[in-house]
DNA sequence: TGCCTAGAAATGTACGCACATTCAAGCTAT
DNA sequence: ATAGCTTGAATGTGCGTACATTTCTAGGCA
């Protein structure tokens, strides 16, 4: 098809307008093969090399896309290698940082309703729901109680898979293609309940992390999450700076068993 | 001057090396007045108005300069806003944001001397610090026991400073210039001790954060900082996608009271 | 002296061309 | 069948032009 339609008198830069329809296009999954070359970009839209280049190089900057010399353009595989990101991702790249392997318990795995849940994720409160616990383990020692929350509909092929060694957000990609975008978390210092300290094995007068978590991908929530992870073997560790904002290191120091 | 040399035939591509030697002139401080615009550089570098153009789109990229329509390009202005950032930073806005009023007691404002601490700023452990200790407020309520200590011979000049209302970072500048580039902070989950406790005013199984954190301005640390936060009052609040990694969000609930 | 307007100047947008450099596919020869 | 070369195609770099849009300034007018 040529000849798609921009408007040449529009309030908008042709090369936003044009990085735009890309990104729409993008996400409508018309590119999942093969990004178009600059040149068929300039056939379809009609206009000049120069803005589509001003357009792809936006779209570059952004992360988008990856292009290199004499090679097509790629949709940058993101997602993959920048991560899940957020608190959880830091709190098991530094257990791996650390050498100590890393196994779960898988506690429930199962489809049940549950309102509150649902309505934290836009769902009926009737909605099916995937639930996973595990406690997860840094060594030989519990580290962390981990609850997720998922919609069946999108979630029903995680019931079969296997979650002692593997993460979710690999199988989740893995089998429904899901990748998580973004999301939204709030972290809280508590003191865990006796029953928590128990399966935590937690000295008594040990602090805790709470997370909440919201994860997203394509545009819908995905994932409710809860962890509790053990305050006396665990840090927060993170770098800021005017350039490069707010990052979250791996550098914690993971107390080496207690 | 006009025929600035540029390697023609040089490994690099021309943009890139305006771009650095843009980047270099401007450290050297020749730009402190005024930006030259695109024409002079043409002029002067003896290149084409795209190559200028690239160039400038980098340092604009990077945040060092801002352009606009009609008007030359200015240096940019320090970040000035988007300054402290962190954990901590984070905790003070969202207070404002809820709409408590903040404020502080000094506890202690003096210089001594601690070997500890100062070998953490790079320091030799008899020098001398400047130490200020307070409990911050949101509302009637205790909310933080936030202890500082800098170099003397940077921050002599706090002495005088009455912290009950203002900033450290506002009067940081204000009276020695300096302002935070960048840091690195530990957030663990703690807890507080009964001394603290009592302090704070915090309920009996109430946990807290730990907040450990170092402050850099212009190559060298500036603050070594200590800060416990109340857990039933404060949460971190933060959103995470690819396109903008981790971003600390102040729009945490800091619960009205308890 | 103060306000307004017209023009100059600067950046933003958009088009064109040419060549360099790199990648990938296809072909040839061993 | 495979290794190596050739060739085509794609992006990167660099130059030129023209016009649009905005800002600043200087001059005129009340």
């Amino acid at each position: 098809m040529s000849g798609r339609g921009l408007e040449r008198a529009g309030g908008q830069p042709l090369w936003k307008q044009l990085q735009h329809d890309l990104v729409r296009r993008l996400r409508a999954g018309e590119f999942a093969d093969a990004f178009p070359g600059e040149l068929v970009l300039v056939e379809d839209y009609q206009v000049s090399r120069h803005t589509v280049r001003q357009a792809l190089s936006q779209l570059r900057a952004d992360g988008v896309i990856v292009a290199e010399r004499g090679r097509q353009p790629r949709v940058a595989t993101a997602p993959e290698i920048r991560q899940p990101m957020g608190a959880l991702y830091s709190l098991f790249s530094s257990v791996e940082a650390s050498g100590l392997t890393q196994h779960s318990t898988v506690r429930a795995l199962d489809i049940r309703a549950d309102g509150v849940i649902a309505s934290r994720l836009d769902l009926e409160g009737s909605s099916p729901l995937v639930y996973l616990e595990r406690l997860r383990f840094a060594g030989d020692e519990p580290l962390a109680l981990d609850r997720v929350w998922l919609p069946a509909t999108l979630a029903e092929g995680l019931l079969e898979a296997d979650f002692s060694h593997t993460s979710l957000y690999h199988e989740l990609a893995e089998r429904t293609g899901l990748r998580l975008d973004h999301g939204r978390e709030d972290i809280r210092a508590v003191t865990p309940t006796a029953a928590e300290r128990a399966l935590l094995h937690c000295p008594a007068d040990a602090a805790a992390f709470s997370i909440n978590r919201v994860g997203h991908a394509q545009g819908r929530k995905v994932e409710w999450r809860h962890t509790l992870v053990r305050g006396d073997r665990f840090a927060l560790s993170a770098e800021f700076s005017a350039h490069q904002g707010y990052r979250l290191t791996p550098a914690t120091t993971t107390n080496p068993l207690g």
